[in-house]
DNA sequence: CTATACATGTAACAAGTTACATGATTAA
DNA sequence: TTAATCATGTAACTTGTTACATGTATAG
């Protein structure tokens, strides 16, 4: 869908606003801290993101505000145009299944550190993760996830988030070990 | 005072560049392709993007050209100037540790859809990360790992993209299941 | 000859980040 | 009264994608 002279936008963000407000009207400000805490390791988004979307949105009918609050709150739901666009998204566009992640792009240069080093980043790398791991855990932990199909749901998605942290984790450690035992010394690589 | 702009800037992108030509002697087009096969699941970038960064590094003096070929190829290497900040920015600049990945977003709005489809679509997300594994795997299995300490190295980068590629293909088989089981229903969630 | 791969670049746009900017309410 | 949190927005910039644009060498 959505080609505008031929170029396929993603608008992965639009959608995703739309999502959340199906599933309980909020503000901008309660969105921004679902995309700093649910949402935080599949689509991280900044309120400066979010708050021109909220306009263009209301603009072409897929959200409409239904409330206001102390401080200017603006309390928004999604429409029924809004819920069918998010379905037409999911079912018709293909997903962008690309893997993006800077510290796997530095660990194919640290063959220019000491081997030392490159393995004290490795294990640098273990212990961020297994931190981010324990921070998703509390937070699989602290919410009802049995309450509605979108919280199920939303606990199915939060299990990729758990599950690669553990592999990253793991996977770093391992390849500490690795460097550990000459994998990046000059001389023969060990059997 | 000094509001110089704290703004950090990642530029993974020309640090890959720098990376990639202090192991070897490549032009643009060869740099193109290692972006698209063995960094593609790590930092994918196109050759649009690549051309004008080789432009800047040249300015910087990180890299410098080394020789021409047939239809205007030009071959650069990385300058120690280059190397040396490669090396700084691996050992003095934080990781971002940032997971964004599209089809965990996507699947926290599946309930929007009918179970039936919701499990179709993970079993789909299932078989594509096969796939990309499959592809990861003949590509590990085609490249000789152990000629230096930089093919060492990228094994143990590319041995992340083998284990994410097989977590979230089973990752996308368990929630399948789960959805099978029904997990979305309306109803009570299964035991 | 002619399709494919090689080879380099630019332009227009979309998406994302950081900083700037402002102000209201609430709890200590 | 003052700090923290709530709350919304804009500006400037960086990064990344798609499309445009051009031309050469090689293999069938």
């Amino acid at each position: 869908m959505s080609r505008v002279t031929g170029k396929i936008k993603r608008m992965s963000l639009r959608y995703a606003l739309v999502g959340l407000l199906a599933e309980e009207p909020m503000s901008g400000y309660d969105l921004t801290k679902r995309f700093a805490v649910s949402l935080a390791n599949a689509w991280p988004a900044q309120h400066s993101q979010i708050y021109p979307e909220l306009a263009r949105l209301l603009d072409l009918g897929w959200i409409r505000q239904t409330g206001q609050g102390p401080r200017g709150r603006k309390v928004y739901e999604a429409t029924p145009e809004g819920v069918s666009a998010l379905r037409e998204w999911l079912t018709s566009t293909e997903p962008d299944r690309t893997l993006r992640h800077e510290p796997i792009l530095r660990a194919f240069f640290r063959w220019t550190l000491e081997p030392d080093q490159a393995a004290q980043q490795f294990r640098t790398d273990a212990r961020a993760y297994a931190a981010k791991l324990a921070e998703l855990e509390d937070l699989a932990g602290s919410l009802d996830w049995e309450s509605s199909p979108a919280d199920r749901c939303g606990r199915l998605a939060l299990e990729a988030g758990l599950r690669l942290y553990r592999l990253l984790s793991e996977w770093a450690e391992w390849a500490a070990e690795r460097v550990e035992a000459g994998t990046l010394d000059d001389s023969d690589p060990p059997a």
